[in-house]
DNA sequence: TGTGTGACGATCG
DNA sequence: GCGATCGCCACAC
């Protein structure tokens, strides 16, 4: 675990998703840059290489983060995307087609 | 040391 | 409306 690491702040963030719940790659982008203050700016991209490095599937959820229209990943580092959706069905987030999850109802809205 | 390549997203022509 | 392009940074080569 780096010090300085922009990946740990994404990491921090995704871990705060509640289960059952599923947030984007700029949205966790914005919340890990106001988090960490830091010059660099963590871009959505940023975001999807940390998690497609994710040291600790365990602890960060990282299957529920999709993109902006609530499409799931094909390349999910874990399995594909078939395993990313069944780990989200399983948390009783409901899809609106094969890849794309219901975003009206389970996006994450973090608390001010 | 330089270059290419990413679980993205906004912008431009 | 769609493809090209860019921003941004870590990492493999």
């Amino acid at each position: 675990m780096g010090i300085n690491n922009l990946f740990e702040k994404v990491y921090r963030v995704v871990k705060n998703i509640p289960k059952g719940k599923v947030a984007s790659y700029g949205q966790i982008a914005k919340l890990a840059r106001v988090r960490g203050l830091s010059k660099r700016k963590i871009t959505p991209r940023m975001v999807g290489i940390a998690l497609h490095k994710n040291p600790d599937p365990e602890n960060i959820p990282c299957h529920r983060v999709v993109n902006k229209d609530g499409r799931i990943a094909e390349n999910y580092a874990f399995g594909g995307w078939k395993k990313q959706k069944k780990k989200l069905l399983v948390e009783g987030v409901k899809f609106i087609d094969e890849m794309h999850v219901d975003l009206e109802k389970f996006f994450w809205k973090p608390r001010p």
